[in-house]
RNA sequence: GCUGUGGUCGUCUAAAUAGGCUUAGGACACCAGACUUUCAAUCUGGGAAAUACGGGUUCAAAUCCCGUCCACAGUACCA
């Protein structure tokens, strides 16, 4: 049932933790290939060696994981069209510059580091706002157009300083159809010569790119926007080594919640919310929080950046996976930036969270309470889920917003006490206290049976009697049901947590 | 600067690939009411001074054209 036809990648590239953009970009690649029936594959572009970050290729990893996005092809995952790290494919990348060499589409620079450095401040100088190594300046540089065939060839023979840059016609437009944005086109003369072969004899994004593309058989290229602009690059290379080019489909930024600019790191500790799935730890930089630590759902992350930057047309906002499969589609991504609203994310995670199954929580909310060295039997941690599903918008608030379950009261709250508490009622309280300790079955039923009957058969009044007992349990006012969070404290506890507190509002009695 | 891409309520977006179905719809957030012992959830309602601005074209424009402005991206031997 595979269709051989459809191959899309997310190749990040390993120099960090996976962005919540890279994210997005590796759903709607996963997404498509799914719903097409085709493969999705992960490649890893780490032709930077001076970028490369311990364990970030282990990071991204764990991050699809995670989300469930599974690779059908990739470095672990193996395939047929491997290696799927660029580092392990070095040698291709060689023979394939070397051919548009040939061919007279790309030539040996030899300029150094400095002496480009130089040039763009000269241009500066001038006025011009930078250098563009191009047409109309390639012709001034150190380069096989410029030197004599003995000086490239003694040069090319010391190696040192040698690059390939890319040939850049003049005066042709070159255009493509792009799936979200429709044609794009640029002036070839706007267009500098892209180095595509490194000096260290790497290949750059755009050479690996396109030969890992091509090579792979990828169909769709989705990637973000900031590709956009170097596309037109890699559709001259694909028209020069006579290969088709993929679909292409650029999709929108995520922007800051507020103010200018993309989506960074530095918002996440700023804003206090995550910009990265998992947390990151590193020895020289902070560590980095993350949605599974803030405690997402990873269904509802899923959910919430499929929103971020598509649409379906409809009004639906709640999509399991299978649903986003069988409806998303490249055209309808949106083409505008999106901001990131960590709110709507909440929102969607209280959904999730209120529409899973206990039994789904119960690991998650068992290692929430773990982290604060609490252990119960699954039972306890069942009815827990149950009470305070509700009223939880992350995983770490089953503990934060129950702590009352783990340990007494240490105050109470003033005003509710203030208002609610009647001395005059002590003796009912008295009562009730009595008729709790020889109930026979501690269940939220029956004590609420029980609360309720004595309080129509005294002719007394719910807000007289409940929010008392609240306090007096919880010592706040607010919280989940009064009877079943009484059954699942348990009648003992209970009968302390009511004596201790009528003992600190009412000493003498 | 140059090139490219965008610009609908505070935010995400609908009105798509043929301009009329729009008194511009939905969701988040916000406010109020209902329900609750309380909070939450849920339901109902509310407000939004949202089509960047200015010109066209047309009987009719958020949708097409032009100009302006604004934002973002690229402009590296980084990806």
């Amino acid at each position: 049932m595979k269709n051989e036809n459809i191959r899309l990648r997310f190749a990040p590239s390993p120099t960090g933790p996976l962005h919540i953009g890279g994210v997005r970009t590796a759903l709607y690649n996963y997404l498509y290939a799914k719903k097409k029936g085709g493969t999705f594959i992960l490649r890893i572009e780490d032709t930077d060696q001076t970028r490369y970050t311990e364990g970030a290729e282990a990071y991204i990893k764990d991050a699809l994981a995670w989300l469930g996005m599974t690779f059908d092809e990739g470095p672990t995952a193996g395939g047929d069209y491997g290696p799927y790290r660029q580092s392990e494919r070095k040698e291709m990348y060689a023979q394939y510059a070397k051919q548009l060499v040939d061919q007279n589409q790309a030539y040996y620079a030899f300029d150094t580091s400095e002496e480009l450095e130089k040039a763009r401040e000269r241009a500066k100088e001038r006025g011009e706002h930078s250098m563009k190594y191009d047409s109309s300046s390639r012709y001034e540089m150190r380069n096989s157009l410029t030197l004599s065939k003995e000086e490239t060839t003694a040069l090319l023979e010391k190696g040192e300083n040698v690059t390939i840059r890319l040939k850049v016609p003049k005066d042709e437009i070159i255009s493509f159809e792009d799936e979200v944005r429709g044609k794009v086109s640029f002036n070839s003369n706007e267009l500098d010569d892209k180095v595509i072969l490194k000096g260290d004899g790497m290949p750059t994004y755009h050479m690996a790119n396109i030969v890992d593309d091509h090579l792979m058989k990828i169909s769709h290229v989705v990637r973000g926007e900031e590709w956009l602009s170097s596309t037109a690059h890699h559709v001259l290379m694909y028209r020069f080594f006579n290969w088709t080019p993929p679909v292409f489909a650029h999709l929108p930024l995520i922007l800051k919640p507020s103010g200018k600019g993309k989506l960074s790191k530095r918002d996440g500790a700023k804003f206090g919310f995550p910009v990265f799935p998992l947390l990151w730890e590193s020895k020289d930089e902070d560590d980095y929080l993350g949605f599974r630590e803030a405690g997402f759902l990873p269904e509802s992350l899923l959910n919430f950046l499929l929103l971020l930057g598509w649409s379906s047309g409809d009004d639906v906002e709640k999509y399991t996976v299978d649903d986003m499969i069988a409806k998303f589609d490249l055209n309808r991504i949106i083409k505008s930036g999106a901001r990131f609203d960590y709110d709507k994310a909440k929102w969607f995670n209280q959904q999730y969270i209120i529409e899973s199954s206990s039994s789904y929580l119960l690991p998650l909310v068992k290692a929430e309470l773990a982290k604060h060295t609490i252990s119960r039997e699954d039972d306890f941690v069942l009815r827990l889920i149950e009470l305070m599903k509700e009223r939880v918008e992350l995983l770490p608030e089953f503990y934060s917003k129950s702590t009352f379950f783990f340990q007494r009261p240490t105050s109470y709250d003033e005003k509710g006490v203030r208002k609610k508490y009647k001395v005059e009622n002590q003796n009912h309280f008295d009562a009730l206290s009595h008729a709790v300790e020889s109930l026979n079955s501690f269940t939220s039923l029956e004590l609420e049976k029980l609360v309720k009957a004595y309080i129509e058969n005294n002719e007394l009044s719910f807000g007289a009697i409940f929010p008392v007992l609240r306090i007096a349990t919880t010592g706040s006012m607010q919280g989940p049901d009064l009877f079943g969070t009484l059954e699942l404290l348990g009648r003992e506890e209970v009968l302390i947590r009511w004596k201790a507190f009528f003992q600190f509002v009412n000493p003498k009695g």
